[in-house]
DNA sequence: GAGCTGGATGTTTACGTAAACATTATTGTT
DNA sequence: AACAATAATGTTTACGTAAACATCCAGCTC
């Protein structure tokens, strides 16, 4: 077809082309263009024509210079591998679809500050009129770090001092309820392998786990510590199963498989003698040997609200600092029972 | 700060402003701004200094229209909750911004023809140069779905028929090389635990299962099917529990997670009773019980050879139809023996 | 049929940037 | 000291679009 031709000629087809195609002006092309009233339905099919055989197609930097806006919006975040970051952003493309926004993936290179740095230097190139952070550790240092101003943020899972809005599970109810699940099953005491330290939402979990504990007048064992890894969770595991733990709550699921592993390994059964609830609620999580007893995330609502939040800002162009929790929920499976 | 204040005025900081308080051109500006020569030291110090005060960002739209580029690739993909998406979405990612390329992510809301649609519809309005299609399913039928005539695209897993880059990961290979290994290890036959039948990938494995052990002359078993989910893999994994069988190939990791609960639930041991091997070679793999024989998919090269494709047709203003096949590599582990 | 109304269409302009070209200052050479 | 040669900076223009304003013409009122 000679359309494909046409199209691949040095400078892409632009309004005026189809306007000198369709014998009409270059502002009546742009009023079908964008559907606009005023245009007679014999000259919309002319230039619609026109626009079909030159394969027009809108240039949307004009578009945006004009409108002054991308309808996109930027989110910056570590790594895809961790479900909650995926599930997060997942939540918020779609709710972005539903407004008519693009998303614009700003991934960091590495979790240093010097990573996090170029991603925000980056920025300031991109064709975004908001952004999300996705933020799992302390890196968002207001000191070397800072939003380009003006530019409307919102902030998944950090400090809430930093001036900017941040959305958050609700990671210290969560981990209460975890904990406060087992000791009402007549556990002693309940064991916890935490995330690393570097993370703000594995440290509130400890946070909880301990006060939790205290509140109850538990003994606190020691804490163990995996990268949330299923890997580093057996290694934890292995420890446990040396341990005189008859409970443990694990920050999240993947470390959970890992402790359930080498439960398995040294013959200790789940949840006879060990009981054990994790955090997420990953789709697997039903499937493991036994099904997991865990907390569920929301990250669809999470998702949800830093988009609303965020459109919110730049719309009345306002700044909304503050914490905004979403709820957790239980979700008792087998791995789970009754203290011997 | 009353910079603060500044900049939340009604109209965006340009270069003229800059340039006015500077007391330069707004061509000095713009030579500061993206860093080019002939500005004397001091003068670009001024000029920073301009910047800063009035909070300057370049407006990318601008930047774009001058250009004739965003910078800026798309990514369509159905789902973000299979890691082979997830995986390959990161290097893509990963490899963008080595370029110094942004990505947009395109979510197809339904996997239907009209969701499909939709997005490609909405690419007309995105500020994207080229794009990367990463579809899981047949829906990308040239009838219905064409793109924007002059986009430059590459296909992850599809056919190669389209007329557009397809890269894959060699599913068949792959498959081939799972069901070689437990036919190895002495087994009389290998079952097969089988993607949706509207996936490609799992029909290509499956096809590579068939005609493996039909070139060794072996029985082929009922195929059984999942829908990928470790709950689907349960469900196949009691069937196969009452099925007069020692070894099994699993179409993806997760359902092989839920064929090792099912074993488990059943007395069944893998490997003493039942050889088992995934495919994706997920993180969590190491930890099931046993740790899973599984292909590996680089996920990281498919991610990396999509952008440089997609780059290279853009550079030439080329087309390259075909198909470009990544191999895989079986990892074994503990869930597969010799057959008793 | 003159004057008016309003819908259809055309013309001008500005959005912010950067390439191309033009001008001015500075330095080195004879 | 006059003059290139070069470096630093300024001016003009175009990128493709859409808002604002201008024009034209058919159909209507009186």
């Amino acid at each position: 077809m000679s359309r494909q031709h046409l199209v691949r000629e040095d400078r892409r087809v632009s309004m005026s082309d189809v306007a000198r195609l369709a014998g009409v002006s270059a502002q009546t092309v742009s009023r079908v263009s964008n559907g606009n009233p005023g245009v007679i339905e014999s000259t919309r099919q002319q230039v619609i024509e026109a626009m079909d055989e030159l394969g027009y197609r809108p240039n949307s930097a004009a578009r945006a210079l004009k409108r002054g806006s991308f309808r996109t919006l930027g989110v910056i975040l570590f790594t895809l591998s961790t479900t909650g970051n995926v599930r997060t952003l997942e939540a918020i493309a779609a709710r972005a679809a539903e407004e008519d926004y693009a998303i614009t993936l700003i991934p960091v290179s590495a979790p240093t500050q010097a990573g996090v740095r170029g991603a925000f230097s980056r920025l300031n190139e991109l064709a975004v009129d908001a952004i999300i952070v996705i933020m799992e550790v302390h890196l968002l240092d207001a000191a070397t770090v800072s939003l380009p101003p003006g530019v409307h943020a919102v902030v998944v899972d950090s400090d809430a001092s930093d001036g900017y809005s941040v959305i958050d599970t609700d990671q210290a109810d969560g981990a209460q309820k975890a904990v406060e699940h087992l000791l009402d099953l007549g556990h002693e005491t309940v064991w916890h392998v935490a995330g690393p330290s570097a993370s703000f939402a594995s440290e509130r979990r400890v946070n909880a786990w301990r006060s939790t504990l205290a509140a109850r007048d538990c003994v606190e064992p020691p804490l163990l510590r995996g990268d949330w890894s299923a890997d580093s969770g057996y290694v934890a595991g292995l420890t446990l199963a040396e341990a005189n733990c008859t409970a443990v709550f694990v920050a999240n699921d993947q470390m959970a498989l890992g402790v359930l592993r080498a439960f398995h390994e040294k013959g200790i059964r789940v949840p006879q003698d060990v009981s054990i609830v994790g955090f997420d609620d990953i789709p697997d999580s039903t499937a493991f040997s036994p099904p997991l007893t865990t907390v569920h995330q929301d990250f669809a609502e999470v998702g949800r609200r830093c988009v609303d939040k965020v459109l919110k800002q730049m719309r009345e162009n306002s700044t909304e600092p503050g914490l905004d929790l979403v709820p957790t929920r239980l979700v008792v499976r087998e791995s789970t029972a009754r203290s011997a």
